[in-house]
DNA sequence: TATGAAAGACTAACTAA
DNA sequence: TTAGTTAGTCTTTCATA
């Protein structure tokens, strides 16, 4: 991992179907380099993956949600991930817990899926924000 | 939005280098459609951006920094966003205003974007969170 | 690091609902 | 009028030297 590395991500992340000729040219090297970094990058799983980001709603939000100590948080979070509208779900550290990332049709839906959460009987308490707006580095 | 645009969403969500021919073979339709619809997809802002996820170091975290009310948030997002550790600048609502998702290369690059934050005028204070597993919905 | 071959995407003209 | 199809062309990627 080098600068010129973090260059071809942080090109990628923009825009991942930039093609490989026009990297190059940004980032002053040639076609071939961009390929065997762009290939070494996802051998090394330091790419996951390539993958889109949608908003199939209007309204995105962070779930945080408060677990009960002696409850399977990776159970839990198998449960959530399930769910349609999540995007992601995070085991953090700290108090919350369990972090869910949602993209709902309008702010009613988001409400249904706190609701749901906090129907399970692991869950002790949940906080949401709505992400009103959001950069890609 | 129909079932169709459903399932090529999935299909790109789990992997954006699908070519349509072989998008197209798998939910019975010809590559001409699946890229018409791509296209309208991507038109509506439906799907925002083709990207990557990554992993370049050991650490993710999400740092939760409170803002001094006023302050202009936008020009702050901006600035963080340049970070290069900073993958995404979330502003939301609540008491903390804004979140960094972060990818360091281990807690003490963490630590140091905390201290980098703290400096800062317009931050009243942070509150961070590992992120321990993640999983994609 | 070039270069030709292969794979994939795009254009545009056409058909059907 | 809109969505879908298809053949031909162009672009990008890939493999080889």
């Amino acid at each position: 991992m080098d600068d010129l590395d973090r260059e071809i991500l942080s090109i990628l992340r923009r825009d991942a179907r930039t093609p490989y000729t026009e990297i190059a040219d940004e980032v002053g090297t040639s076609e071939g380099t961009v390929r065997n970094r762009v290939e070494r990058l996802t051998e090394e799983e330091i790419i996951e993956r390539f993958t889109i980001a949608t908003q199939t709603g209007n309204v995105k939000a962070m779930i945080e949600i408060e677990v009960d100590v002696d409850v399977d948080h990776s159970a839990l979070a198998d449960a959530f991930v399930e769910w349609a509208e999540v995007d992601f779900v995070w085991e953090v550290s700290g108090e919350e817990d369990v972090v869910l990332i949602v993209d709902c049709a309008d702010t009613g839906e988001v409400n249904d899926l706190i609701t749901r959460a906090r129907e399970r009987d692991e869950v002790m308490g949940t906080k949401t924000r709505l992400i009103l707006e959001e950069r890609v580095g």
